[in-house]
DNA sequence: GATGAAAATGTAATCGATTTCATTTTATAG
DNA sequence: CTATAAAATGAAATCGATTACATTTTCATC
């Protein structure tokens, strides 16, 4: 395979030359140029991006972070990133950390070794202290899930207000027993969503009943049946279920169906995040509609403004709540 | 941050001598090889994959090519290529093509510029010719979906057989007018599942009728509601649907119970692939399970071994029908 | 202590591009 | 036609590692 050398002396003009052709900024004869786009040609020449990227000190490549390739939450965001990324010639590595810190690890290392540029973060589970050291060095941006107050730039939604709407809902449309199916507290959005909930509650002189607040290890199909099959076991049985993610939502009426009981009728569910599947159940998932793909671009853009070292300011972008079978019938 | 002279001088030693200590292949005495550590430790050293790279003419990257990252088909699949990949020290980038031509090429090229060193395609769309020309000089390994004939090695299971089993199951239970939900016969699986749909109808006795084999552009939930629609309308219903998906075969049974039919009493379903949703409906799906992390992990060990300029040869792995609920209530 | 082989280390080339600075060529004006 | 500024091109340094080859050091042996 060829390089630039060879493309050079084909040609008959200097390395330097053949540069310039490339890279299309310096000034070149039309003549000459031809004259390297020829022997480009011939000789099949790609050029190396190694090469490049060394002399640059570059990889033109970012690193999204997430707990796990698995929440269909993450594809909208993506293609977001994904987009905005390619358009500014970039590539994306999608790193799958499990929420355990040694694979965390082996993609803060491809940032320290130059292999990548930044990180977009959307692991809530991430070392924030790793993160906070490597953000005084590297380009880094919080999507979707970050930790306030340690001056890392994020892109988010308002989670207490977004919650508030969709506890409010269920109480405009009659519920007043409505159990709250939430992830870790150690979690700020956990905590802003547990506060939209009882904002709500309150507004509407409901009594705050802990028995109606649970809490989930992860945000999965699993968590979802197995704290709804509590939530079925208390006495004083809720009418209404709010999870804090579609994917409990839809363990959540799993198992509802799976006890005999009817969605909406005897229990309504709100899910939170509109993924694909929300609207592929029976009932179809009433659910905060975060801007996924919106999100994903605003990210990316901020992203490649700290790696060209400008100053970036967080983003609270808007939501909407998508009202459907599960809460109206 | 320090490169690799600094710490040469601060170790008060050779580069070479540094670079003995990284890569750990070649004798060092214990007396330097810690003066050398101590100064890696104190500049806060990390080697720059750039110049490494560079000098090893190898990128360390993989590229996994997907029609998609919104089909949880491919969840495991990549699961698997990234923890043998991990293992192996390399990093993998997610490709997602659309099926458009140009986003292909952007990756593509990505391979002739040396920024990864093979590919792992998974997308049945990608132009064969193409393929086929960059497979004379680079790693590539087709994974699940494959053009046969064409001399790139491949994993993949049994479609026709596992086809055939399905609607086996079906006729056992009782079926006999089974219409096929399949995708375009563009692609060789579909024509695989095709020729294994009539295998098992021809083998009892079931006459092929023309209307109950539908075919739709993508494998997606919308998809499957259209072709379900069409099969509603038929004068002559079909009492079970196999597709060749699940995310068409969850479509099928959102549009069934739509129609206030019930799954499996009055049309029974069966999917393919055994995606984690397939268990989440009301009712669970029954599908054939295809060994998707296996796959991964042996399409990136295939891929690697290539890449070290080993031969390799294709792969067929074994499937699974799982049967629940949507064929057997 | 001298000898020679083996082990440890250093020097310098190399990977393939970009870019600064120097040099040559071209164009313009007088 | 010459002087001069501007444009085009080239030579060589550079990015940061690895490694072939050369050189020095170590150490066992006599």
């Amino acid at each position: 395979m060829a390089n630039i050398q060879q493309v050079a002396k084909h040609a008959g003009v200097s390395v330097a030359t053949v540069s310039r052709v490339l890279t299309g900024k310096n000034i070149v004869t039309a003549k000459t140029k031809q004259k390297v786009e020829e022997a480009i040609q011939y000789l099949n020449y790609e050029p190396s991006m190694l090469g490049r990227n060394l002399r640059n000190s570059e990889s033109r490549i970012v690193l999204i972070l997430i707990p796990t390739i698995s929440n269909p939450f993450y594809f909208e965001i993506i293609k977001g990133i994904e987009n905005m990324a390619l358009s500014q010639n970039y590539s994306i590595l999608l790193c799958e950390t499990d929420s355990k810190p040694e694979k965390e690890e082996i993609y803060f290392d491809l940032l320290r070794k130059k292999m990548a540029d930044g990180i977009i973060s959307m692991d809530p589970a991430v070392n924030v202290e790793t993160l906070k050291e490597l953000a005084e060095n590297y380009a880094i941006i919080q999507c979707s899930e970050y930790g306030g107050g340690i001056g890392i730039p994020y892109v988010t939604i308002d989670s207490e207000e977004a919650s508030y709407r969709a506890v409010k809902h269920l109480i405009q449309i009659g519920h007043r027993k409505i159990a709250l199916m939430n992830s870790d507290e150690k979690f700020l959005y956990a905590r802003e969503r547990r506060m939209g909930y009882e904002r709500a509650l309150q507004e509407h002189d409901i009594p705050l009943d802990p028995d109606y607040i649970l809490y989930t290890q992860e945000l999965g199909f699993e968590e979802g049946q197995l704290a709804m099959k509590k939530i079925l076991k208390l006495e004083d049985r809720p009418t209404a279920v709010f999870a804090v993610s579609d994917l409990l939502a839809i363990g959540a009426l799993k198992e509802i169906n799976a006890a005999g009981l009817h969605v909406p009728n005897d229990i309504a569910v709100v899910g939170f995040d509109k993924i694909d599947f929300s609207n592929m159940t029976n009932p179809a998932l009433t659910t905060v509609a975060q801007p996924m793909y919106k999100m994903g671009t605003v990210a990316a853009r901020m992203l490649i403004e700290k790696i060209q070292g400008k100053p970036v300011d967080s983003v609270v972008l808007g939501f909407e709540l998508v009202i459907r079978e599960s809460t109206t019938g």
